[in-house]
DNA sequence: CTGTTAGCGCATTCAC
DNA sequence: GTGAATGCGCTAACAG
């Protein structure tokens, strides 16, 4: 392997010098070095070694511009910050870096001005195709159907139909979590959600109820809504152990509002698991595994989300075509002490 | 605004196009689309109504090739997973984004070989600069001072001080932890740190001890290490009150330590900060915010160390250069409830 | 099998 | 002021 400091030089080697090092015309090296079937053995040797010698990497940008595609894609998110978007990105680079493909990454900063900018930049450096995500699961607007590349938007799906979106079934989260408390005996199943205007909210809670309901069990109380974090989480279980003392599960719209009922539930005297069951959402390593008990959660397999949403781009750039519509991702449960005691 | 439906089309509208719409050669159009001043009013507003009637948005990759830079940077980090690594990337990318460059995303996964795979593909998509971000603070190794463009080390400085790296001042946060702690009258102080192998653990506990022997004072205890868990804060918080009942307050080596340490001390009886005050690093907000009481803490002003990446990027690319060496960035004292009572 | 010719889309000479 | 000519580095379609 030829080491980095050798791709230096006062100008990279072009084509054209290995050409002539070698003593051939620039199309043979060219032949030559991509390994078309239509040059002699000999030359070949001959090429490869200039190249070799002179430490030659093909200029990318010349090679798109001939090709008409650029290898690239734009990753545009509405927030960086938001963190399901890093999960997602990470599985989206991995599996196109896995392509050979490289990531254009931009983050509109939830400006939509920002986000046309970028989006025009993108189209003008030629990428094959973009995926959009955001930061929440509600829908979010579509750019359009006439972009000349393929797009598939990643968590936040588009609000057209016309669109490929990939995001996590929350609904069958929810009823993840609801039939996982059920199997484990818990009858008195209250739930403890975030913010009402989530869509993520509202689904998980339908599924738990449907769960509920199958297993002919009806929910402890009104759910209650307020903020996905810790501090609500305390509140709300104070305020649901004095109006339900009999409950006896709790299912928590994030880790981080589990967080906050498991505290409280110790200062109440309450055991977890062995009184009260405690679930989260998300599976939030630093907080699931750090809590006492650590904490059960679902995980919404969002790197795979990213992953998916990389290969559904793939396929668009092979077949051209993206069958439209919202597809809901599985999600996934993780057991660990706030459920089930440990033996 | 021409709306992106048009940019749209079965080609997009190139520089040939617009010329011939409005009547004048391609090089005449290029320069009246270019501001440049050799071309007559009148001529220019036929070409820019024929750019803007056909929609018309230059390539860049025909426009970087002709012109020998591409204006994007490569963002190599090693481990996307890092929780340090994200804001510095943010950071990045918005300062990089305000200045009209795009960012390659390249993560190596902590894999040498994949980031030579990146490198190489880096440099033969010709970025003009390269940023490599590290997940630990700790120098990594250099990739060579022969590169054909400026690299810039965040967070994880190079190992060659012919490189040019970017750094917070760990030990300039441990001495602002200390210098908070003894300016709200706290005499008796302890250090809770994390991994002992991490140059950011013995930094910050050299910073701190300074201090205190700068105010005439002693630590109590030796510095306990182990690792960067909220279960090593609470069990180190036991031994440590049990060795050192008299401790008035805890330095701990970052925030999840941090809040296992207060998680134990109301076990414990023991009010914070009345009795004893604690302060953490990284200042992770969503840690440091839903504590009882909130989190006192350290904050590296990632964002900031990626922004003035950037900007490292940016100056070398005007002047060429770079003074090379380890620079290390001012952290920031950020005061909450855990070591100062609410009156 | 090889080399000549042409073109990707744009910017930069330089004559006119 | 304007346009014809040339080149960025490479690939594709031909002719030899």
């Amino acid at each position: 392997m030829a080491s980095l400091e050798q791709l230096d030089g006062p100008r990279p080697a072009t084509l054209s010098d290995v050409a002539s090092s070698a003593g051939v015309s620039i199309p043979t090296a060219s032949k030559a070095l991509n390994g078309r079937p239509d040059v002699a053995e000999r030359t070949r040797r001959r090429v490869l070694e200039a190249a070799e010698r002179l430490s030659f990497a093909p200029n990318e940008v010349a090679r798109n511009l001939a090709a008409g595609k650029t290898g690239t894609v734009g990753l545009l998110t509405s927030d960086l910050e938001g963190r399901f978007v890093l999960p997602i990105l990470m599985g989206a680079e991995d599996a196109l870096g896995a392509g050979q493909i490289n990531v254009f990454l931009c983050d509109a900063r939830g400006d939509a001005i920002r986000e046309q900018h970028h989006l025009r930049a993108l189209l003008s450096r030629r990428v094959d195709g973009i995926i959009v995500v955001g930061r929440q699961t509600d829908p979010r607007e579509s750019l359009g159907q006439k972009l000349p590349v393929p797009v598939v938007y990643a968590y936040a799906p588009s609000d057209s139909l016309r669109d490929y979106s990939l995001t996590p079934d929350n609904e069958g989260a929810g009823r993840l979590a609801a039939e996982h408390l059920i199997a484990t005996g818990r009858t008195r199943i209250a739930h403890i959600s975030g913010d009402s205007t989530y869509q993520a909210a509202q689904d998980r809670v339908r599924g738990a109820c449907a769960a509920l309901l199958d297993a002919g069990l009806q929910p402890v109380g009104e759910t209650l809504f307020s903020s996905w974090t810790e501090h609500w989480g305390r509140d709300a279980t104070s305020l649901l152990l004095s109006r339900h003392p009999e409950v006896d599960a709790i299912i928590c719209g994030s880790d981080q509002i589990a967080r906050g009922a498991i505290d409280t539930l110790r200062d109440l005297g309450r055991r977890v698991p062995e009184d009260i069951a405690v679930i989260g959402f998300d599976n939030w390593e630093v907080l699931a595994t750090n809590s006492r008990p650590e904490l059960t959660s679902i995980d919404a397999n969002l790197q795979n989300l990213g992953r998916e949403a990389a290969r559904a781009i793939f396929s668009a750039l092979d077949t051209g075509g993206l069958d439209a519509g919202l597809h809901r991702l599985p999600t996934r449960l993780v057991i660990r002490g706030s459920t089930i005691s440990r033996r």
